[in-house]
DNA sequence: CCTACAACTGAATCGTTCC
DNA sequence: GGGAACGATTCAGTTGTAG
């Protein structure tokens, strides 16, 4: 095993790697081995790029005779389907050890893998969260015209149990999204123009390397700045770049050193993103718990206050508890807010307003407004 | 086994029924059962949409608390994936064994499933041509906002074997398409309105009916007038009801009888198409939305940079997922041009402006830019 | 008659925290 | 660990009703 920059060693005598000296760097070496080196439950996020086994026997011409420069490497073959799936559990198995209980994985493909990919993934224990179409914008044409235009390729999304808590910025994603819900289908170009690596005699440097921007995506939408991405099958380091990029720490496995090469050169070039723009929308749901009484307690909200269903048809008065009262009912404002609309469950921050001179207001920016207090007084605080 | 319109036979002594006994039929009988009283190698094209095995449990409500009402039929439990398996296999191997040597299967299916089967079609022997993409126009929203909006399903499409001759009509297709070639990824809204079948109470008569529009495209591009398609999971029988629209012999399996009743009801009542009814079936053209997000993720816009509204007394900054943070506030690009307006609603696209040189320019202009880089990018001319 | 608005719907593996 | 409380969350339609 040698890491990017150090010389080969041998490793800690107990043969397995500490997270940090493999931290932000390349691994050359075999996906197996190193996996098997690194500490169980120790990364936040995978992302694998498997080889395709395309299974493309002779040339393809275009219809003016020119060749078509597909897949032929080696590690594109395997003997027969039994071989891949073979290859594919053993690399699922072993990156499923190193993940988190409460991490995710990434898988793409296309046809001609990512059916084995799925089925192996489900087999091991991973749960599968969505499969994502990326749509390419620029697709290689079916020069014979015997088939579908091959317009896409197929992402998994996998937490590592039925009851993995992943990460998932929904509302980061939505706003990029010109707030609508991030659907399955991603539209992006391929990797070409400038960003295509070549190599020294200008031929492209790796036959299938991914967009940055579909690492962008993945890394924005699935994990958070620190966290550890692994990429057992780097290639040359389009996931590492986009890491970097995001600030967050990566592991790379490739065991071509060539690719190596270009890889660990790419992401030495590239510029890591300031805090301040990484400073993405934080989810609701990790925000301070503020419980209805305590607007009520700061003096935010009078006990006699009147509050009103959305269209003030439905009138209740808050008590100094921080209950609310309402035809005879009592209790919180989501347990009253479900009563009187016959419901079994509410919302009370969102369901109940208060008059703002002529206009009726949600509850919700008075919590909004004791959040922002108080997170201002916590700055100064000792 | 009964036939559409006469009364239940014993059928020959042999156990078969003729082909021509069944044409034109729906079958209610089970799959397996139906399928071994079949003639081997007598159809051309099937079309299969068996059970998708989700995994419901419990229920599920929208934001308004209203439910969600989904698919929790008997047909849709299976013990565990083994008992998922063992069911595709034996229907594919007795698919495969009454489809002619040249002809081809198509099998949908969501995450849930396609994988299993995917897998399970290339152990049976099927050569894979393509995976399709159905794009929803209009899927139903991920409610809780924990995963993407599940706003695919997966076409498989393999041929008996590797060197079957299968029928693809790419010419028909191509003109279908505005004289594109026809991607693997395709834009149909589900199956809703008067298309919809509705049983005697107005509910759906069947939970997931698919659109007509899907089985055109299919039949269209992969089977000739005259061709016998059979569908071994007829439901309320629209591949049927294409096949009939559109000149092609049908055969449909279905053990449920209150569907296989609204199936042959429907069908009696399709007119077959005329030529120039068949030219009006052209598919959308995608319009390209593109996202505010996209433009950083390309890096047409890099996170960081200033915006500004149109007469630049108030500045925003761009972050790395796509919003805008100014003043305080953070939220995507129309979010915050309303809320810096004290307006609940704003374009952003016209609003915010970026320096270019000595002058604003609205960043409108660089989703023009990218949106012409997009449909420009081709990078193989045909 | 039309327009506006409210209500309803779709193959869905759709929580977390506190006591 | 089990149960209850808290409280976060939707898009593109179609159908039905009110005005």
């Amino acid at each position: 095993m040698r890491v990017c920059g150090s010389s080969p060693s041998p490793g800690p005598a107990d043969g397995r790697d500490s997270l940090e000296s493999v931290l932000d760097q390349i691994i050359l070496d075999d996906c197996l081995r190193a996996l098997a080196r690194l500490p169980e439950a120790s990364v936040d996020l995978i992302f694998a790029d498997p080889p395709y086994n395309l299974q493309l026997d002779g040339e393809l011409l275009r219809p003016n005779n020119t060749r078509v420069d597909g897949v032929h490497q080696d590690w594109d073959r395997f003997d027969d389907l039994a071989a891949y799936d073979r290859f594919t559990r053993d690399w699922l198995r072993a990156c499923r050890r190193v993940l988190k209980p409460d991490g995710a994985i990434w898988v793409i493909g296309s046809y001609h893998n990512i059916f084995r990919v799925g089925a192996a993934l489900q087999d091991e224990g991973f749960w599968l969260l969505n499969d994502v179409i990326w749509r390419k914008t620029n697709p290689m044409p079916n020069f014979r015209g015997r088939r579908f235009t091959n317009a896409h390729e197929t992402l998994i999304w996998a937490a590592h149990g039925p009851r993995s808590r992943y990460t998932f910025n929904y509302d980061s994603l939505k706003a990029f999204n010109d707030d609508l819900q991030m659907r399955s289908d991603w539209l992006l170009p391929i990797c070409s123009g400038p960003e295509r690596l070549k190599d020294d005699t200008g031929r492209k440097a790796h036959p299938t390397q991914k967009p940055e921007g579909l690492l962008y995506r993945v890394l924005l939408g699935t994990s958070r700045p620190g966290d550890v991405v692994l990429d057992p099958f780097a290639g040359t380091g389009t996931t590492g770049a986009a890491a970097r990029r995001l600030g967050r720490h990566f592991i790379g496995i490739e065991r071509d050193s060539d690719y190596v090469k270009a890889a660990r050169e790419r992401i030495a070039a590239v510029e890591p993103l300031s805090q301040q723009d990484l400073d993405t929308l934080k989810p609701k749901r990790a925000a301070k718990r503020i419980p209805f009484g305590a607007l009520v307690e700061s003096g935010l909200v009078q006990p006699g206050t009147a509050l009103y269903d959305p269209r003030a048809t439905v009138k209740a008065q808050v008590r100094a508890d921080g209950t609310l009262a309402c035809a005879g009912a009592q209790g919180s404002i989501h347990k009253i807010g479900a009563h009187v609309q016959g419901r079994s469950a509410c919302n009370g921050w969102t369901f109940w307003h208060f008059r703002d001179g002529g206009e009726l207001r949600p509850i919700d920016v008075l919590r909004e407004r004791l959040r922002t207090q108080l997170e201002n007084g916590a700055e100064h605080a000792p």
